[in-house]
DNA sequence: CGGAATACATCATATCACGAAGTATTCGGT
DNA sequence: ACCGAATACTTCGTGATATGATGTATTCCG
């Protein structure tokens, strides 16, 4: 998927990722790709900056002796994924505009 | 709009503003306004780039002694409308996972 | 006469996705 | 027992991009 596209949907999946409980950086990835493709650079970012926003929580823990971030979502993060619900009406009409068959007259 | 989501969206918006004819810069920017809001330092940043990348020509004209730039799409650009509507299906399908009632089970 | 509108241009800045590279452990196959 | 693949997270540099600020110059309207 062409690359500006994808940064107004990253941050929104990586939160559907986990709205149904906690998970961690590897497995978001794993459970992301039928649906979208993002590096692990990519994704540590996001979660970073989601984390910085009170999007979600991290949770550090020990799993076989190898350390593990698990990320859930909080209130705010909810609340944004209904913010994007919201916002899509607006890119809704643009994508009609774009693709309507004749012009503005 | 969130400004993410804008950056998919802007390109094509310019090139959906001049596809049923020739327009120029701030009749652009008045036509999208309904549609999508842009500033003129992002629509001639955009329209360079466009022109780059062989989606729309340049014409200068003068109109009433002033200086105006007329562009024009090309087939190049009108087969960049066709591939964003092909790549919306994906977007749908993204859309449809980040709003998906319940989870992966 | 003056301010708003028209019209285009440049620059600096902040955000962001990504590849590359690194560290460290576990697990499966032979 | 050995080795490569998979697991898991981190850091760094780069390139693309939207935008505000600022500038220049002309026309139109009250």
């Amino acid at each position: 998927m062409d690359i500006q596209l994808k940064r107004g949907l990253l941050d929104v999946c990586v939160l559907a990722a986990i709205k149904d409980g906690e998970s961690y950086g590897y497995r978001i990835i794993k459970d992301l790709k039928p649906c979208i493709e993002l590096s692990e650079s990519t994704l540590y970012t996001i979660l970073k900056r989601l984390e910085a926003a009170g999007s979600l929580t991290v949770r550090s823990d020990e799993h076989n002796g190898r350390l593990r971030k698990y990320y859930r979502i909080t209130a705010s993060g909810l609340r944004r994924i209904e913010d994007f619900k919201t916002e899509w009406k607006e890119v809704i009409s643009v994508y009609d505009f774009v693709t309507r068959e004749d012009g503005h007259e």
